[in-house]
RNA sequence: CGGGGCGUGGCGCAGGCCGGUAGCGCGCUUGGUUUGGGACCAAGAGGUCGGGGGUUCAAGUCCCCCCGCCCCGACCA
């Protein structure tokens, strides 16, 4: 492809939208363009990537047995209706009527349409195990789409579903997929992690996510050094901290003015954060609650979910609070309110004569005692920190942020229970399929591996999922040899089966070397006047500061062999017939 | 949804309080000089100032409504 025929726009300038790396990055470098908050076009180099990712992804699913399908993006109500999910979904689902007024819901994810179909079509143990997947656009209609393509509404996805007679079948079905998980990332050129899951509300059992490590990664995670273990902070159970336990005193009334928060309390009354009680108010369902933790604590909203079941769980608004405890915010507590069930997290039954709000404006209560002075109904419902214990072998977990590309559930019985999609065993016994559901956010793969790998000067594409392997620049395209030269070049790269773009463009170099940079073309290959005096070109690896000059006629091998230690398989063509007719000089 | 901010040539922004000819940089077009890290000179093209309503002799600017986009959002309980 000729670079001035090329359509990629380009920018110099950030675009005021962006925030952050991947997407100020796949915008300026004309991946991608914003059609409306959260929906993107595709550029074609944007496109080109995606079209890699996919392919390597489509590899290996099929290497571990799938087999690819389509399904509808525009979905009927009924099936949601009957897993329950389509009021779960919530304002997150697209939601849309045809003119006789059916619901209908553009597909935030497959499941209730592929176990429709299966059930429909398998009813024998013989047709199992099946593995069916699918790559396509997925929607929905996030609170606050952010951060570009790693928060979109319309976004690329690619799911694949098991299908197995038991729970052993599911469980061969679901190693097959973490192995075939395990090769992608891997060849996609990304380095990743992976952790123990919050199941969510795909539901199910076994869960495991697939993280690209990213310091702007918006998932937290934990990890032990020493055992290996590694979970989403969502997910990592946390042990009670053994705290040092007194004789318990009387319960006694003390005036706290303006002291609110929990350091403002642990200062005004010299006592450590740990002793006070916090106490926080929930609305589950509708449902007012309280939580109680230790002050230093942090709640896990998805810990209290999973623990209460409920489909919905927002914090309380300050009337309600008020209303239920006659108190303002900051003087709040779990004592003397018998119409309010409070939940504490495990820990808080290990202090002793702690603090807590006085459910009276300016006072808190002293040497309260969990269990004597309100009753206590324990759960795990903290966020795991760093430093907490392993909860497999007990040394300090550390943390890190990562960016989830893929998950990985046991579903069991879920959606074909719900749905009625049984088979017929060997002795004519009906039997519920056991099921399986495996995701990889292709769009988002693409944003996650612009946020691991960038510097200044733009994006350091992994060579498999570049959008074109190597661009060849000629410095000054007026000067005849080093334009014949580039022109040779681009030839034999492409007959070499090297993605090659030609910079034919009547700009300066420095131009072309900074467009080069921003798209991240793995290899670039100058053309200078070197190529008169000495009969070399100039070549370098993207991302390295290091430049090799090379004889022109050893340039592809050279080249070929580079690409090949990356995993890049560049079988030679016959023809490189993508642009040339249009070129112009 | 709540809070904050922003919508002015393709991109990035000024102008707005204090109403009176719509500006700057980049990009784009043409010609010339340049040519190993985002050149220079000259001449150009390009704007319903997000939309609607209002105030006024006069609105990008003041008022009202709407739309779009961006950022933040338990840790206070």
């Amino acid at each position: 492809m000729y670079f001035s025929r090329l359509f990629a726009p380009t920018l110099r300038e950030v675009p005021g939208e962006a925030e952050v790396v991947s997407h100020q990055l796949l915008l300026r470098a004309a991946m991608i363009r914003r059609a409306a908050a959260g929906i993107y076009t595709y550029l074609p180099l944007g496109w080109r990537v995606l079209e890699k990712i996919m392919r390597i992804v489509r590899e290996e699913m099929d290497r571990a047995g799938g087999q690819e399908l389509l399904l509808p993006i525009v979905q009927p109500a009924e099936l949601w209706q009957a897993t329950g999910r389509w009021d779960v979904y919530g304002p997150e689902m697209f939601r849309l009527q045809d003119r006789h007024g059916r619901p209908f819901c553009l597909g935030p994810t497959h499941e209730e349409i592929i176990t429709a179909l299966v059930r429909a079509e398998v009813k024998s143990y013989r047709q199992l195990p099946l593995l069916l997947y699918q790559i396509q656009n997925k929607y929905r209609d996030e609170r606050r789409p952010r951060f570009g393509l790693l928060r979109g509404r319309e976004f690329i996805m690619k799911d694949l579903y098991s299908f197995d007679r038991d729970e052993e079948g599911m469980r061969a079905s679901y190693a097959r997929m973490y192995e075939a998980y395990s090769r992608i990332f891997t060849r996609l050129g990304l380095a990743f992690r992976i952790v123990e899951a919050d199941p969510g509300a795909i539901g199910g059992g076994l869960s495991q996510e697939f993280m690209v490590t990213a310091a702007t990664g918006e998932a937290s995670v934990v990890f032990c050094e020493a055992c290996g273990y590694a979970a989403d902070v969502d997910q990592a159970p946390c042990r009670p901290q053994a705290l040092p336990r007194e004789e318990p005193k009387p319960l006694e009334e003390v005036a706290t003015p303006e002291v609110r928060t929990v350091e403002e309390v642990a200062a005004y009354l010299g006592v450590p954060q740990w002793r006070i009680l916090k106490t926080l108010f929930y609305r589950a369902d509708g449902r007012l609650l309280g939580i109680v933790l230790r002050g230093d604590r942090r709640l896990n909203e998805a810990k209290l979910q999973r623990f209460l079941g409920c489909l919905s769980l927002e914090m309380a608004d300050d009337a309600a609070v008020a209303a239920a405890t006659g108190s303002p915010p900051g003087f709040v507590g779990p004592v003397g309110l018998e119409d309010v069930v409070f939940y504490a997290d495990a820990e808080v039954a290990q202090v002793t004569n702690a603090v807590a709000g006085a459910n009276r404006e300016d006072h808190h209560l002293i040497n309260v005692n969990p269990g004597r002075d309100f009753p206590l109904r324990l759960a795990d419902l903290r966020a795991a920190e760093e430093g907490d214990p392993c909860p497999r072998c007990g040394a300090p977990l550390s943390t890190a942020q990562g960016i989830e590309v893929g998950q990985i559930f046991q579903l069991g019985t879920k959606y074909s229970g719900a749905l009625g999609a049984t088979y017929l065993d060997e002795q004519g016994r009906e039997r519920p399929i056991v099921m399986g559901c495996y995701g990889i956010g292709i769009s988002r793969t693409m944003a996650a591996a612009v946020e691991q790998h960038h510097d200044a000067a733009g994006i350091i594409w992994p060579a498999p999922i570049a959008p074109y392997h190597a661009v060849v620049i000629p410095v000054n395209p007026q000067e005849g040899r080093q334009w014949e030269v580039a022109v040779q070049l681009y030839r034999q790269l492409g007959a070499a089966g090297i993605e090659v773009v030609l910079d034919d463009r009547p700009e300066r170099a420095g131009v072309k070397f900074a467009d080069a940079d921003l798209i991240g073309f793995p290899w670039r290959v100058t053309v200078g006047k070197k190529v008169s005096t000495q009969g070399v070109v100039d070549v370098r690896r993207r991302g390295t500061p290091e430049e090799v000059s090379l004889a022109v006629e050893a340039t592809a091998a050279f080249l070929r062999e580079q690409l090949a230690a990356q995993g890049i398989e560049t079988g030679s063509r016959t023809h490189n017939h993508d642009g040339d007719s249009f070129s112009c000089r």
